[in-house]
This record gives C-alpha cells, structure tokens and sequence, in this order.
DNA sequence: ATGTCGCGTGAAACGCGA
C-alpha cells in the first residue's frame, strides 16, 4: 500500500498537475493540503473516476485539507480536538479498511507560524506563531489518545518544520524562521517522543533531500530547498515500512505547486 | 533584482498568506 502527502496549493489550479502524477503514481491514499477551496468547489470528480474515495475538509481561499482512498473510509474526523472556536480548516483524520485490517491516516496543514515577532517590538510572540506552537501542542494532546488504539497510524502533511539543519540549504538564512526556532524544533519533538518514526528517517535519511522550494528567487533551479512534508508513524505501521521517495521530478513541470509529494510504501 | 504564486474582490490592481 503506498501512502502519499502532497501539499498542492489550490487544488483546482493544481488539478491537471495531480491528476497527471495519479496516473503515474497510482498511489494507495493520498493526503492533500493546502486544497483553498470551500467543499463545494472541490473537483470530486477527477478523482472518483479514478476510482479513489474522497474525503474533504475546505474553507473558503485559505488552508483546506483532504483524503483520497482506494479502499473505503470506515470513519471520518475532521478538525484537531482543543479549540472548537478554531475556524481554519487543517486537520482530516479517517480510518480506512486496509486490505490487512484498519490504518488510521490524517492529513495535516501545520500552520506556518511567521512572521514570529510581535510587530511593536514588544516581548512575546507574534499571534501566528503562538497559534502554531498552540496547535502543534494540541497535536501532540490528540495523537497521545490515537496511539492508545495501537493500530497502523499515518499523521502525513505539511508540518511546516524543517526538522535539522541538514534538511535545508542554508541553515543560517532559516535560523529566525518559525520552521526551524528552537521551539518548534522542541514542539516536533515532543510530538515524535510519543513514540512516532519519520519514515524518510527510517528507511533513507541522506541529507538535503527536499520536499519544498520555493516560488521566488529561483529556488528550484538552484535546489534552495527544505524538507518540511513528513509521514509520522506508529509502531504499528512503522514495522510495515519499506520504502520511502520523494518526487522531486514533479517541481520542474507546468505550473508545479511548491511542494512535491512524498510517499511511504507499507506492507498494509 | 524589491526577482513568485493563488485567492477574492470586482472588473484592474491590490491585500493577504505562503
């Protein structure tokens, strides 16, 4: 079974580009971020033919997340427990009837989080970063009750955290960004001390292999680029891991999103 | 190079978020 995380952004602009890589590809499950469409505008139809089950969690221009399955969805849950009066739309988790028994897949838009100083110069965080270092703490809260289950578990997306300073090309430019703050790096990995595997870490791991570039300055010709999609794994699904890729080639074509998929191979 | 995108508004060019 081979498990995708794709930042897209927009997933009508980015329609053609996705539907070309699915019939390439042709993976399993496929986790969608940055989708910036009410549910209503989504093109459910390009992917039902393609015989994929969708599952969708949008809001109107910004963020909007979303499933597509091959085998059938037995439970959807959107939204991230721990803040009902949150309104962006980041977090769709389900359970899919695998071929091997249940797997638990969620496609995650962790915030950005910059700028992260408050713009008078008084002490303290800019709002956007408390509110990432907010969510990935309710992350954290969520996923603690998930690996109770002790089930195949996926947390796949865009995390917005550049995880060491190998994983982008100049680490010093990122020193002060909200993807590489010592306290997002702190967040991260109270999150992956529950007990989750990075499956890139597991089965690959080199350095500067990068999943992000972005749309400025020329930063794909000149591989400035950061790791920050990530396939977090339970035990459980981390023992059926066999392989991991990133499909760079597709940052080179028309109209690219600036995000490539990454894709974990499991023998679920 | 202050070098790019997509979205919504609203009818072109701008503000926002990334």
């Amino acid at each position: 079974m081979e498990i995708a995380s794709w930042n897209v952004n927009s997933v009508k602009a980015r329609l053609s580009a996705i539907t070309t890589w699915l019939d390439e590809a042709k993976p399993d499950i496929v986790c969608l971020q940055e989708t910036k469409t009410v549910d209503a505008g989504f093109p459910l139809e390009a992917f039902e033919e393609r015989g994929y089950n969708v599952a969708v969690h949008g809001q109107k221009s910004y963020n909007g997340v979303a499933l597509l399955s091959k085998y059938p969805f037995e439970e959807i849950n959107a939204r991230l427990p721990g803040d009902e009066d949150d309104p962006q739309a980041r977090y769709l988790e389900a359970v899919i009837a695998g071929q091997n028994g249940p797997v638990r897949v969620a496609s995650i838009y962790l915030p950005n989080g910059n700028p992260t100083q408050n713009p008078d110069g008084e002490p303290g965080h800019h709002p956007k970063y408390a509110y990432k270092l907010a969510w990935m703490e309710r992350l954290r809260v969520h996923t603690a009750r998930l690996l109770k289950f002790e089930e195949p578990l996926i947390l796949a997306g865009d995390y917005n955290v550049i995880p060491t300073k190998d994983d982008v090309y100049d680490a010093a430019l990122w020193a002060d960004n909200a993807l590489f703050l010592p306290q997002t790096h702190a967040a991260f990995n109270a999150l992956k001390w529950l007990g989750l595997t990075s499956a890139y870490e597991q089965v690959d791991g080199r350095p500067h292999q990068y999943t992000y570039w972005d749309f400025q300055g020329g930063a794909w010709p000149k591989n400035h680029g950061i790791r920050i999609d990530h396939l977090l794994l339970s035990g459980q699904a981390a023992d059926q891991l066999k392989a991991v890729r990133i499909d760079s080639h597709v940052r080179g074509r028309e109209r690219p999103s600036d995000h490539v998929p990454i894709i974990g191979q499991f023998e679920l």
